[in-house]
Formats: C-alpha cells, structure tokens, sequence
RNA sequence: GGCAGGUUGCCCGAGUGGCCAAAGGGAGCUGACUGUAAAUCAGCCGCGCAAGCUACGGGAGUUCGAAUCUCUCACCUGCCA
C-alpha cells in the first residue's frame, strides 16, 4: 500500500442513479425494496454501512467488491461507513462446512488494525460527505448479558433465526452448532440498529451471503423504532467454467501485498476468462458506461487482443498497489512475456518484474537446471523438475532445456547476474547470481 | 455403555495375503493448437539419477511376504440402552 488514498475525483459513470448504475454493474441480487432504495439513494444523502470480519489478517478481492461498491454509493453523493468486526470476529459468522476454530482476542485485535487500514484505503475521508470507520466492540463489549438477552435478544424469534438456511443446514450435521455462533445474527443485527441511533445509518450493504443477517438488522430497528431502513446483498461473484471465483492454484487473492504480490495480482486478472472478464471489469473497474461497452465489443471482435483483461488488471492493480507498482508489474509482464527479447529489457526492469515473480539469489557453481526449478519454486521436487523438462516446459532466458542435467553458464546470464526461469507458459522465476 | 460398519495418495473412490506406489474419476502439471484465454487431443502426476526409500488412521504382531490377517489405541457413522 503505497498511499493510503488511491482515487481521485469521482469519474462520469454514465448514469443518473447511483442504484441504476449498480443494476447495470450486476451488483444488486436482492434488496428490502428496489424501489424503496432507488428512491433513498436518488434523494438527499444516506448513511450506510458495510462490515468486514477480522477471520484473517488481509481482506480479499470478494471483500474488495464490497468496499468497491461502497465506494461507488459515496461517489453518488452518500456517507459510508466502514464496519470493522472487533467483535462478530469474536464469535464467528457460522458457515455451512462447519463450526469455526475460534482465534483468541490478541489475534483478533491485530487482525482488526490491519483490516481497517485496508478499509481506509477504498473509501474518501475528505470531501462533504466523509467515510467513517466504527468498530462493533465499542459498543458490544460494554454491553451486559443481562442487557443483551433482555433489550436485544428479546426481539429475535426462535422460528425465524432456525430457518435461517445455514443454521438449518447446520443443525441438521453431524456437527451441530454451537450457541455462539448461532447468536452471530443477533449480533449482527444489533450493530446495524447502533449505527441507526449513532449515525442514522439506514442502509447496509454486503454479499448475498449475508443475506439473514442484513435482514436481522432491518427487522430489529423496524420492532425497536418503527423505522423501514434498506438492505442491499450483491451476487456472488461465478467463473464461466465453474470454478470458485478469487482463487489460484496457491489459494485466496489478498489484497496485501505480503501476501498476493503486485505480479500475481495482476496475474490474476489478466488470466480473466473472455465469457467473465467484462462482467469482472464492471465489478471491480471505475470505468463509465461507455468505456466499459467498447471493450466488451473488443473482447468480441478482437479476443485475441485482450484489451479488456489489460484494463481490467491495470485497473485492479492500481486500486490494491498503486500506479507505481502497476507501472513495474505491467513493464515486467511485456518483457517476460514478449518475444524472447530478453537482451533488450534494462535491468531495472528486469529486476522489478523478477523480484514480483520471486527471487532466488546465489552464489558461487551454478546449479543444474533441475536444481533451479526446484529452488525457486517453480518445481516441488526434482522429480518434477526432471519431468517438466523432458515434457519440455522448461526454459531459461527464453530458451528451452532439454537436458536436465543442463547447468547455465556465466555467458547466459543477462546484465551478469539475471536468469529468467520459466515452467510451462505463465510460472515464472528470477535467479539472481551474486558475485 | 452394547452391537454393527468405517478410516486408502490433494479430493472422491476401488482394492480383502504376493502380479500394489495401489484401478477409476476429479483437481493439478507439460506439450500441441492459441491470445499468458476457453474448448479439444496427447503425455505426466509419492521421494530419489539410480539402487532403493517412504506410504493405505496410530502402535504392536502373524507371515518368506500385509493396504489386505490378528491384537490394541484414536476418531467417524448407524442401530440399541
């Protein structure tokens, strides 16, 4: 995270309505009245929330689609504000594979200050209509049991909170549910009735997933005031061939860069299937109406060309690293996977786009080719560094291998120091020859 | 607490004494075709250059030889208390 600021002025959306433009996006699976919240967002401005669980120290590109759509709603001209999950992140949202490990209050709390700072960076603190970032342990914490069974719980009916779909399918495993997190709706809904008292809050949004408990938030505060505020759930987000979107080989997309690098970040999405990558660019991209309906009919007409999986990834990467990192990430893809001019890329570049792809520094012999494969990474055992280069998917510079036994020699190494490892197409690695 | 069934490689799942590093499917990897795509076709897919080593829930046995038989421990499932 290079500034903690990334967006500038809102940019034309080509629409009128901020909830037609979330239509048009594929944002809107389901609300407490579409025309009830088309009618509140198209008028004076509206405090909303949306919440982030500390279950792990970095959010992820399916949490990024909530910031981003939070984003756009105070772009339209409304006050965001950014739940942090001090304490539902206590207790665990139940999911339907089973009862959570519960981590302890110390993880929690680092967890917390990480998330928020990732928060901060989608939303605008400045302007007329300022985000605001809250913490539901400000106001659960002091709260007694006594309290929370008689002013809270009391409103929550046993039959609605067991058909709930995942308490359902829960209570029907064979491992059950625990009343801990069974009481994460109740929770849930107290938060979203504080931020109505605090902040006259009257919206939250989130993943169709959070469906129940956006609901309970919205019954509670209609029971306790008799106010009708709004619930807005997004679709989760689908791969054209099936797969769980937000995942590669080696696990969740983060949005620290500790943890997804800038290159396989922008990997990622450059790798965006033809049949997904506009509905993805009108997810996760800023970019207008008509912006976005020429590169869908570029991606028809000249697939090939891949304008949009290139937008979509520079402005992806933009958003979560910055321009400058994006800048290196996209110098160092044109090189690495250009023609096999590697002599004409400079070593800035070179050793930018490596050090995205991962490095490993020597020095002294020279391994056999089997060895680098494995060293860095790109193979897990020697075995199948043998075997990818007898399949001939191993390359140095550029160049394919096919002697495993193969050892490079000071003359191939480019700026004296460089080799480009690569497996197969897209598994790349830098060797950096100290000395 | 009693009785019965189960625990196999990343996942699912076959295998009931040697021909089992273990069928088949999925996932994954590589090549061809391409566009760092999809689909398709082909090959690969425990570790090791190899000899060999490790592996079928844990441990102990029987046997020339066990994923397969015996004992035991742990966990899961169903039925009965």
């Amino acid at each position: 995270m290079t500034s903690p600021q990334p967006m500038t002025a809102p940019v034309p959306t080509g629409f009128d309505s901020v909830y037609d433009e979330l239509v048009w996006r594929g944002l809107v699976q389901q609300t407490t009245g579409d025309e009830a919240l088309k009618t509140a967002l198209d008028g004076d401005p509206v405090t909303f929330y949306v919440g982030f669980d500390p279950t792990a120290p970095s959010l992820h590109i399916g949490n990024l689609v909530q910031l981003l759509t939070a984003r756009r709603i105070q772009n339209a001209g409304h006050h965001p504000l950014g739940l942090v999950g001090g304490s539902t992140g206590l207790i665990g949202d139940p999911k339907m594979s089973g009862e959570r490990v519960l981590n302890t209050p110390e993880t929690v709390a680092a967890w917390v200050d990480k998330i928020r700072v990732q928060v901060e960076r989608y939303l605008d603190f400045g302007g007329n209509h300022p985000a605001r970032i809250v913490n539901n342990l400000d106001w659960t914490a002091p709260m007694s049991a006594i309290e929370f069974l008689r002013d809270v719980g009391k409103h929550f009916r046993m039959g609605r909170m067991l058909s709930r779909d995942t308490v359902a399918t829960r209570l029907a495993s064979d491992e059950g549910l625990s009343f801990t997190e069974f009481s994460y709706q109740i929770l849930q809904g107290m938060d979203f009735l504080e931020l109505f008292r605090r902040y006259d809050c009257r919206l939250q949004t989130g993943g169709s997933d959070q469906w129940g408990n956006l609901v309970s938030g919205t019954e509670l505060i209609r029971k306790v005031t008799g106010t009708e505020v709004h619930a807005m759930a997004t679709p989760l987000l689908t791969k054209a061939d099936g797969t769980k979107f937000g995942k590669t080989e080696s696990g969740t997309v983060w949005l620290d860069p500790s943890l997804t690098s800038a290159w396989t970040f922008f990997q990622f999405w450059m790798n965006a299937d033809d049949r997904d990558v506009v509905r993805y660019l009108k997810v996760f991209s800023f970019r207008g109406r008509a912006e976005l309906t020429a590169l869908e009919e570029a991606t028809q007409s000249r697939p090939h060309a891949r304008e949009a999986q290139r937008a979509l990834a520079a402005d992806v990467t933009t958003l979560v690293h910055g321009a400058h990192a994006t800048a290196g990430v996209i110098a160092a893809s044109t090189a690495l996977f250009g023609r096999g001019e590697l002599s004409t890329v400079d070593e800035a570049t070179l050793s930018a786009a490596l050090g995205e792809a991962g490095v490993l520094t020597l020095a002294g012999e020279l391994p056999s080719v089997v060895h680098l494969m494995q060293r860095t990474g790109l193979a897990a055992s020697l075995g199948e560094a043998r075997r990818t280069v007898a399949e001939g998917g191993a390359n140095i510079n550029n160049v394919r291998i096919n002697d495993p036994d193969h050892v490079p020699t000071r003359d191939d190494l480019l700026h004296g120091q460089w080799l480009v490892l690569r497996r197969g197409k897209r598994s790349l690695a830098g060797v950096r020859v100290a000395g």
